[in-house]
DNA sequence: CACACAGCGTGCGATATTAGCACACACGCC
DNA sequence: GGCGTGTGTGCTAATATCGCACGCTGTGTG
């Protein structure tokens, strides 16, 4: 990974042979335009993504019309509203029955709730909850983040939640007998997580909190585990 | 508007000269995914926007590679993680502190609340909170959903909230006088929209409620333009 | 006020990318 | 085991795209 992630464990899509150019170059704007929160200008933006002006002129254009790109009054170009249209239907009845679940979990708690789900080899970032609940989020993680299977709690958990593996980390097998997984900076430097996967998701999914202190382990744990449990039964 | 809309108000992107088909393909793709929640086949997609198999395999490919697709273990395929990334930033503030102000409408009044921004000449609804709060959203309405300006009660207030216009309708003074507007059946049937524009924002913004059953117009006035002067004073 | 400048928008040909074919493969079903 | 459906992959023709050149708009400056 050589280029073009800016924040952690943010992996941007590589031009594979098999992939379509056009559609790439489309898609590397949007997500560049995700770190640029104040808009670009079409040149910006031409000269980010290494193609001729006229060419992101074009893809711009194409994207307005599907209103994934909206433009100021100084031509200035940020994301639109469309791509709430396509996030919506992502993990929806998930994410509208967590959001209380977590909620909760952040009051009695006093730290960052979050609700991941598996995608492969690696776990997304679905919600969050921040203690105060009303402030913006500048924190290390941000909804949709991708991070590889392996790391964090919420990895652990998900990886505990299968048969075990002959190579799998000494962390997994703890999980496996806890139920839930502790992890120490793995993700976010110096953020410790505390994990429980969800039963009978139709994907792998966890409930986790993130916390700044060393935390009472077990009490914690009982928490996120009553947590998942409690959305588990809701899925029912 | 003589194609590709399979719900109210949503317009399809139509491919105009000066746009890109292969990027707009793509999305295309992503768009018909949207009213596809349990996923679809190659084929079924092929066929679905007019592509030859292998093209909209290389298409998939690609998206894939960005995480706006995935597909599960029988290769069917659905939207992907990567959406709820690209969706976060936008609006993402106003969200964030609109939602407790529209539960707290949904609460006093038991009506779903809407918050709702201005884009060009289009409405876009960026969040519901339905009543009961945990219901999943089957209604005429979802967040995403792109309306023309100039119908429904969001609409009206915001054109309400500009200086008088020649040709302007009369809901449109009603609603400049009273500070919210009040619409019935304009985008779903038979149901009442009252709404309101959010002082200071930075794109026009309106809060609203949508109501079944005829309303006193100026108690739940009230209510709607009080919550918009709440989220306005947060908003600075 | 006129000028220059920077950035945006639009035709139009050369070219590189894509479209579609043909085939091989995997899987489930009779 | 054979068949049918659907997926994945080279390869060439064809076509959509790329990038150039030009005109435009709006902004800052002498």
């Amino acid at each position: 990974m050589t280029s073009g992630d800016t924040l952690t464990g943010v992996s941007a899509a590589q031009l594979d042979s098999g992939m379509s150019k056009t559609l790439h170059n489309g898609l590397q704007i949007l997500e560049l335009l995700v770190h640029h929160p104040h808009g670009l200008s079409i040149t910006e933006i031409a000269e980010a993504v290494g193609v001729h002006r006229t060419v992101a002129h074009r893809l711009v254009r194409t994207l307005e019309a599907h209103h994934l790109c909206r433009r100021d009054r100084f031509k200035r170009i940020s994301l639109g509203a469309g791509l709430v249209r396509l996030a919506e239907p992502v993990e929806q009845d998930l994410r509208t029955l967590a959001r209380p679940v977590l909620e909760e979990l952040t009051d009695a708690t006093r730290a960052t709730a979050h609700l991941v789900v598996r995608e492969n080899d690696e776990q997304v970032r679905m919600l969050m909850i921040v203690e105060p609940r009303r402030a913006r989020m500048h924190v290390a993680f941000r909804p949709g983040q991708i991070d590889p299977i392996d790391r964090g709690s919420a990895g652990l958990a998900m990886l505990a939640a299968l048969p075990p593996e002959p190579g799998e980390r000494a962390e997994v097998g703890a999980a496996r007998r806890r139920g839930f997984a502790v992890s120490y900076g793995e993700i976010a430097p110096s953020v410790i997580g505390v994990s429980a996967v969800v039963p009978g998701a139709r994907t792998q999914t966890s409930v986790g909190l993130s916390l700044f202190e060393a935390p009472d382990e077990d009490e914690i744990g009982r928490a996120v585990l009553g947590a998942a449990e409690r959305l588990s039964s809701m899925l029912r």
